[in-house]
DNA sequence: TGTTCTGCAACTATTGTAGTAACAGTTATG
DNA sequence: CATAACTGTTACTACAATAGTTGCAGAACA
């Protein structure tokens, strides 16, 4: 753990939608049993993706939730950005010592090339849509 | 916390050495004042960074380390990889639900896209060198 | 021989994340 | 209208990875 699952997770769960395992709608405890969690963490996730524009629910007795777009208009750079998921590394905090500048000026160098190292990072992401990641699953 | 923060610490330490803040040796203690931590756990980092080879260090009462290579010759994906950093997401590990079959292939595709995702990461990884974030901190 | 460093291992503390539980709000359906 | 079944959200617990500390054996040099 400790570890941040919930983007694979995420994808998990709107390739279910995707498959359209079955009719139109799903709902948060068939997701679950899916991906072997509970419905309550389910609805976490799928909250954040319903904020991202990515599903659409339903409340009420026959509450479920679908995609809200076609799986080849999302990527999984959109799931990436919708569940909030970590940067490709972690820039240290501690306070600088006026004494070296290396540890005065290590964060603007550091900043540089997490930029670019996340640029990187996030144009991999956008090229592989949930339609790839659903074909992928389905020619198993 | 929780987040890996050993890769830019490592960063932080190479810069240090690399600047040469003085002489051709510099011990643990004095790298720790820099990046604002204790001793042995810089020497955790820098025993890392021993075994991959990057830099090198003398034991005894003159004891110190120093860079192993020129600054040039040091790739912030040497950096990384020596550190062992996290990966770019991780795939979350539930037991299959034989009835779903996306549960039981998710994963494959999963890996298939980190596969390609961690490729593009360490590219540009690789493209930064040390001298770069060196000249970088010069900068300011 | 004593000092001062590294190297290593064991330990504690912190904290982010997974996972659970509970409850209010919503809407089909009988 | 009442009930059942779902979502949405918040508060909580449990766990595990990491930062950070401490202590000690071994090495080299004066």
């Amino acid at each position: 753990m400790a570890n941040n699952l919930q983007f694979s997770i995420a994808v998990h769960l709107l390739a279910g939608l995707a498959c359209g395992c079955d009719q139109k709608g799903i709902t948060s405890g068939h997701l679950a049993e899916s991906v072997n969690t509970s419905a309550s963490f389910v609805r976490r996730t799928l909250a954040k993706l319903s904020k991202a524009g990515l599903v659409e629910t339903a409340t009420g007795k026959a509450g479920a939730c679908w995609l809200a777009k076609g799986a080849k208009n999302i990527s999984l750079l959109d799931i990436y950005k919708a569940v909030d998921a970590p940067k490709a590394f972690t820039i240290h905090d501690y306070s600088e010592q006026k004494a070296c500048f290396v540890s005065c000026h290590i964060k603007t160098a550091l900043e540089k090339a997490l930029t670019k190292t996340q640029k990187a990072m996030e144009s991999s992401l956008a090229e592989i849509s949930l339609a790839q990641i659903v074909s992928d699953v389905k020619k198993k």
